[in-house]
DNA sequence: TTAACAATGTTATCACCGTTAACTTCAAGC
DNA sequence: GCTTGAAGTTAACGGTGATAACATTGTTAA
């Protein structure tokens, strides 16, 4: 008994879960799989049974950091196309604020050729597909000019993706105390795509 | 003779400048000290005369890279604001997909613990003071909304970042044949930003 | 029931890596 | 010419990802 012996049972999930952990607290570059594995009470090469690489482990990591992402992006409420477009944004940034290490993994560019690890590039496109319905919707309803969905999209993601990574790597002045920063930026493009340009849309364009 | 013998002469600069065409063609993790020596006809610790730390040769490759990237800047033209705006962000744009892993390294937020490197942070600050100078320049011209400087640059500045880092990444379709994205792109938050509404500022909006 | 098999562990080992300590060579200045 | 400090050397420590060869287990089928 309190010997869990030869067979772990639940290694795959419980590395993931650690490696998780560690990521979050130390970035990925501080995931060793030989210390997962001492951590764990196992060896090392016992890991690579369920991730072939250390990369598909962070790979791994990456897809449900889209999963999670992705689940936010589709709580906002889509009733009102401009309060939608903006709350994206918000929650986007947010979460990348949430979980700086995580974000980074996810857009890193480093541990991800695009194209090696396919579960990656569905995950990524299963968020994007979040803004990119808001974007549509709107549109749709007359919110925004008409003009090529792709360009839409292109820019809202590029702000959000930049404000979020510039955010996170402390160039912009207190975006954590500030989502007003945020909106206002969000507010900018908006101005600029929105069908109907009157000039005082709310009250609430930064000061 | 042929014999260069014990001192090196000029090893920093040629590990330096050796590690930058690594890091071009394979990426910074493609970096390693050791092999870098081995490379130059050296010892490895006598690297350590010269950079306390890999991180430390990885910091010195950033800062050059930002002043790269802050001369192309300084070299668009800023006679017509909106002209120069929109420039500002096609050299950007281009510069990152120029040297994809040079870009990466500077904005990876990996290497670069914010605060352990001042000249890389000076560095930073010295390209983005570019991008700040020319939005103040339209808004003192009188080409954009009256409205927080800090505000506007963090707009321009979020969107070109994002738009650089999505398409190195490969996450939007062909920037690189399409030049015609990034302008579009930018035309959106300057329609949005512009203190004059006017509807057809040009023809060049992408249909 | 048991023999075979596939999954999942193990130990041993390789080839790297960053980094430090202790020692050596060289060039320059008093 | 001796001293001194900068710039190189070899040796070594601890850590890493990864593979090969072997051991154990749970399952499945004869």
């Amino acid at each position: 008994m309190a010997r869990p012996a030869y067979h772990h049972g639940d290694l795959a999930q419980q590395a993931h879960q650690m490696a998780m952990a560690i990521l979050r607290e130390q970035g990925d570059t501080a995931i060793s799989l030989r210390a997962l594995a001492k951590q764990l009470g196992v060896s090392a090469p016992a890991l690579y049974r369920h991730f072939s690489d250390r990369d598909s482990l962070l790979a791994e990591l990456a897809v449900t950091g889209f999963e999670a992402l992705r689940a936010r992006l589709l709580e906002v409420d889509q009733s009102k196309p401009r309060r939608a477009l903006i709350d994206i944004g918000l929650v986007y940034v947010s979460f990348a604020q949430d979980e700086p290490n995580l974000y980074r993994l996810m857009f890193g560019g480093r541990v991800l050729p695009k194209g090696a690890h396919p579960r990656l590039d569905d995950a990524g496109r299963g968020a994007f597909q979040v803004l990119e319905d808001t974007v549509a919707r709107a549109q749709k309803v007359g919110y925004l000019k008409p003009m090529p969905l792709a360009l839409m999209t292109a820019a809202a993601w590029s702000l959000v993706h930049g404000l979020a990574q510039l955010s996170i790597d402390g160039h912009l002045p207190s975006t954590r105390a500030e989502p007003l920063l945020t909106e206002g930026v969000l507010t900018l493009l908006l101005d600029g795509s929105r069908s109907d340009p009157q000039q005082q849309p709310e009250k609430d364009t930064a000061s």
